[in-house]
This record gives C-alpha cells, sequence and structure tokens, in this order.
DNA sequence: ATCGGTTTTGCCCGCGCGTGCAAGATATTT
DNA sequence: AAATATCTTGCACGCGCGGGCAAAACCGAT
C-alpha cells in the first residue's frame, strides 16, 4: 500500500534507511546537478514515491542561501494587463522551478512592511510589476534584508540598484507617433497614467517630443490617476464633453490600453461619437480586451512572455550588475485607429 | 547608524546581546500572544529595530508546524472576477498575517506537481479559485503531504475532504429567474460554463428547474468551453447568427460576466442587435467592467471581501470539519437586462 | 520580612536539509 | 597488475527558531 493515507513528517531519512543508503544520498537524488550515479538515484527516487516523499524547501532554504521563491508585487488590480503579466510570469517562473509569492500592495502602506515580509521569507529576488514604486518605497526595499535582486517589469528605471526588465519605450512610441502621421491625424490628445517619479515610462514625453519635432506644436495631454478604465472614461468625459466638435481631437494616444478602452467607452456612450469615425483611439500593451469585437483597438504589444523569460534568466544569474535590459514589441494594428 | 546599508544575516542572538536577555525572549517579543513584559518586550524591539532584525519566517516554519503560507491556485486568467478575487483575497490574508503562494495552474499538468510543490513549502492551507478541479486533481491533492485543509473558493463542492465556500448559487438564481420572469422575459438562453465533476456551479441547473417549474418548459441553454469573453463571443455568435428573427432569445442568462460581456460584444458587433431591446443579457460576479459606460450589465454580486474574511477565519480555526458556507450576494440591475 | 501564587525569563532539544571535505568504490592508464 | 585518476558516497556541523518545562523574578497579603 504505497498509495494510501499520506503518512505525515516523511523525511530524507526514512527514505535513506528504505533505500539501503545515507540521508545525502537521497537528497542528492533529488538535486539537478548532483554527483550520484544513475542507479542509486533510481533507486532512491523508487523509495521515495513509495513513502510519499518531497523535500522540504523551508529546511532547504534555511540550510542554504537560496530558497526558489520570488516575491511579485502588485498594487494595480484595475489594469487587465496586470493579470497578462502576473500570468506569463507565473508560467516562466514556474517551468523553471521557481515559486512565487504575491504580494498585495494595492495600499501604499502595504508596501514597505510587503517588502519586510518578503525578506523574512528570504526570497531571492523581488518583482515589482505595480507602478506607485516612488523613491521611498525603493529605500524602505532596500533597507530590507536578504534583498539579493530588485526587479522592475515592464518599467523603466534609473535607479542603480534596480534592475529594469521592459519594452523600448522611445523606439515603441516613436513607431507610434509615426503611424498616427502617416495616418493623417492633426490633433491628438495624449492621455496618460500617474507619473512616479523612480520607475517610469517616457511615453508621454517622447510622444510629445516626436510631434513636436515634426508639426512643430505641443500636442495636448491629460493625465489619469490611475490606470483605470472607468476613471479613464470620467476624465475622458470631462475633459471633453462641452467641446465644439470642431475643438474635438482626432485621436486619443494613451499610455496604455486600460486608458484606452474607458476612453472608447466614453467616446461612445458618453460623447455619442463614433470610434474611428470621429475620434480613434490607439493604445499600449494589446490586453486580451482588445482584441474582441467591440474595441478592435489597435495597440502596441509587448512581448511578455519573452520578457519573463529573460526575468527567469537573470534569477541565474549571481551578479546583478547591468543586468537592464530593453525589448522590442510590434504595433498591432486594428480598426480604432 | 542604525540606518545604513542592511547588515547581513541578523539573527535573534544579536538583538539578544543588544538588549541583554536572551535569544528566546527576542523571539518572544515578536509574538503576539507571548508571555513577556511590556517593557522587556519594548526594549526587545527597540533593539531589534537598530539592527533591522526580522524574524526568519523559514526558520520558524521549520521548527513549528506553522508556517502562515498559504497557496493560492488559479487556472483561469481570461476571467476578469479572477483578479478581482486574488486581489480580496490577498488583501485579507496579508491583513492578518498571511503569506500567499501564487500557483499558475493554467495548463492542467501543472496541478499535480503545484501542489505537490505547495506542500514542501509547508503551506498551512490551498485555496482553489480555479474551476479545472477534478477528481484527479482533488486525488492528487490529498496525496500531497502537509495538506492541512483544502479550501474551495467561490465554487460549491461535495467532497468531504474539502472546505468550499461559496455565494448560495440556487437562491441566486432563483433571484435571477424571478427577475427574469418578472420583467415579462419569455425565451430565455441560458449561456454555461464548463463543466467539471468536483467543483461545480448550481447556476444552469437550478436556472432550468426555475423556468419548468413556472413555464413547463425547458429553456435552451448553450455551453463554452472556458469562461473567456472571446470564445464566449464565438459561441454565441455560432449559435444566434444564422436564426430568423422571431427564433432568437429576448435574453441571454450568463452563467458568469465573462461570458455575458462576450455575449453583449456578440449581439451588437455580430449580430448587429441592441442590448437590451433586441437581447437582453443577465450575468454573474459584477466585474469592474460590468459597471462600465459600454456594458451597464445587470449582475449578481458576490460579496467577495466577506468571503475572503469567512476564509482567513477558517485559517485559524484547528479542526477542519463542518466548515462550509454559502453566502448571499445581491442582483445589481442595470441597463442590460 | 515571609510566604504562596503568578508572571516572566532561560534553556535543552530538535525541525530537515546543505556545505565541504574525506573516505570509499570504480574506471582508466601504462 | 599496479597505480593513478575519477566518480560516488558518508558525515560533522550549522542554518534560525519554537515547544515546553524549570528556574528566577515579581506581586501582594499576612
Amino acid at each position: 500500500m504505497n498509495d494510501g493515507a499520506p503518512r505525515q513528517n516523511v523525511t530524507a531519512d526514512d527514505v535513506a534507511a528504505a533505500a539501503g543508503v545515507s540521508r545525502w544520498t537521497v537528497n542528492r537524488a533529488f538535486k539537478k546537478e548532483a554527483s550520484i550515479s544513475p542507479k542509486t538515484r533510481s533507486r532512491v527516487m523508487e523509495a521515495a514515491q513509495s513513502l510519499g516523499y518531497v523535500p522540504d524547501l523551508h529546511a532547504s532554504a534555511l540550510a542554504s542561501t537560496r530558497s526558489n521563491l520570488v516575491a511579485v508585487l502588485i498594487d494595480d488590480f484595475a489594469n487587465p494587463h496586470k493579470l497578462v503579466m502576473l500570468e506569463r510570469l507565473t508560467r516562466a517562473l514556474r517551468r523553471r522551478g521557481w515559486d512565487t509569492l504575491l504580494v498585495n500592495t494595492l495600499d501604499p502602506d502595504d508596501a514597505a512592511p510587503a517588502l519586510m515580509n518578503a525578506s523574512q521569507r528570504r526570497v531571492d529576488a523581488t518583482i515589482l510589476i505595480g507602478l506607485q514604486f516612488d523613491d521611498e518605497v525603493l529605500r524602505a526595499a532596500h533597507k530590507a534584508r536578504h534583498f539579493k535582486k530588485l526587479i522592475i517589469f515592464a518599467r523603466g528605471s534609473e535607479d542603480p540598484n534596480t534592475i529594469s526588465i521592459c519594452v523600448d519605450d522611445e523606439a515603441a512610441t516613436r513607431e507610434i507617433a509615426q503611424y498616427v502621421l502617416d495616418r493623417g491625424y492633426s490633433a491628438p490628445l495624449y492621455l496618460a497614467g500617474p507619473r512616479t517619479t523612480s520607475a517610469h515610462l517616457m511615453r508621454k514625453e517622447t510622444f510629445v517630443r516626436a510631434w513636436v519635432e515634426s508639426r512643430g506644436l505641443v500636442p495636448e495631454s491629460v493625465s489619469v490617476a490611475a490606470y483605470d478604465p472607468l476613471l479613464s472614461a470620467e476624465v475622458v468625459h470631462e475633459t471633453l464633453k462641452d467641446r465644439d466638435p470642431s475643438e474635438l481631437p482626432d485621436i486619443i494616444v494613451c499610455e496604455n490600453d486600460a486608458l484606452a478602452l474607458g476612453a472608447i467607452d466614453t467616446i461612445r456612450h458618453g460623447l455619442g461619437l463614433k470610434v474611428p469615425d470621429d475620434i480613434a483611439v490607439i493604445g499600449f500593451d494589446d490586453v486580451p480586451q482588445a482584441a474582441s469585437p467591440n474595441y478592435r483597438l489597435t495597440t502596441y504589444r509587448q512581448p511578455i512572455m519573452e520578457m519573463a523569460n529573460y526575468l527567469v534568466d537573470i534569477l541565474e544569474q549571481p551578479d546583478t550588475s547591468n543586468l537592464d535590459r530593453t525589448f522590442l514589441g510590434r504595433l498591432e494594428v486594428r480598426e480604432s485607429a
């Protein structure tokens, strides 16, 4: 009966006894690149299987300097793109043997304790995929112990203690600006998200610069306090509701899809106008809903899976310097612009 | 300089030395209900603060039988409601001192290893908020060691080894059915999600029964293979595209909002009809998008936060029997039906 | 000051595994 | 066949903390 009710607390010693080897040999059998003969390993594995043994990761983390655990901090649950990143990231991590500690820092006061907590769990890296990571949080992060790596995902950062993995915002935004110009739009409104200091996007700045360069004037822009479609809808409505048709933008260029979706909703249902005929919309991220028959959003797709894989590569790297990297995505043209 | 670069490996012994007490007293200071005098505690805490000490949770988990860690398994990233649940759950957990191990089981083959892995981390409970948890996975779960609690969140289960926390599907669906009847709809189409054996929803069955009871006939129903708006849109389109207007349903009752959003998209953009004038739509969950000006979806709201808090209550309970509980939500009436 | 009761503190032992080295077993070479 | 090189296995020690009990300190009442 090797299949019955799970016995509690099967340790490597039990397996060692069953397989007629020492405890250390048992643990070696479970270690990928250990020096152990194939046949002892398989004998051990059989014994382990029949006893229902698996190595205890807490003990392992305690005894060694690695935990195979990373913390993922997220504070932006209204943005559908975050879910996509979370999915890709956890999948990439798990495939290569890493576990994910999910930390919700929606409440800004949670950030510092959350970081503390991650360090209590000896995480091998902390990954930030939220947005409100201002200097204070970064400082808290560095004060906490056990921080081998601090990775900012899908967002740039110049902080030297930080590794940033993101799309090349400058190139992407220039491509978008070029597209807008090529299509003959002349009155863009740039819809930006909240601004933070340490970790940021260069999208708005780049778009403005590009527009100035080719048209000689600064495009209008508005900023939304969160990447939330509902909030975005409100802001766009407030901004445009009383305007004379001649004063309306002919395209709204959005910092990301969360904003773009809200913009489309408001254009149709708040202003009673058509997309793209009256006002076109262009997004960034290519969230799943962008492809829905309702939105058909033209948007810039980030290579998230590739970025996630690079992140996992980094985790194995011993040193921590010069690991920043940017990626190139591509514009997904649909009907909204 | 108690504020400089983090020293590595500050242990309770260091703090003990600094505070002039024994190591055990230091750890007691960090334990909520320990027998320790207030002034020793504050002295210890000061020393800890200035050394940057925090207790190591791995060592703690190893030495005791609790890890203060729970695993959350999720396999359904296309459903926006999952993000909401994840957010509420992690927040409720963190507020009461629990950490969350996020496990992506999108690939069904991942489920068993994922469970294994959770047990390797000695999680105090495993929470299922995905859907594809059929009998096989549950069996794997029980075979894995260290499973103190297996909680199925937002979904029913009759498995006796399992704790199910969900909305009262029967009551909710009867309320929906009554609403549909009261509003005078006569040709409903029930749009159901994928069926699993162990953990399930009783929504479709209840709706059908209710309809038969009051109208004497079985309503039409269709099932979608995943709670994915895009897939739902396709299925609805396939089902209705060639019908004579007289044969169209006057309302689509959806098992959840993910399906409902897709249905609305297709009604408008695939069939060129109006919601609710031509076909009304009613959902379940009240995801954030349901409130958007685009959808204005009438839907049933689950009290997720309340459910999450109950879940955390349960974690503290020593025994594991008879902890199932159902909750009541309420119908959020908007314009889609 | 003394005693019983109560609170607070100290400490042994063990949780399960990894590191690094030495001993043992095998394979290879001449 | 002997000697060396190579691979495989065993082991002492320590990672940082918690349970539970015994010693110590404290409290108020006599």
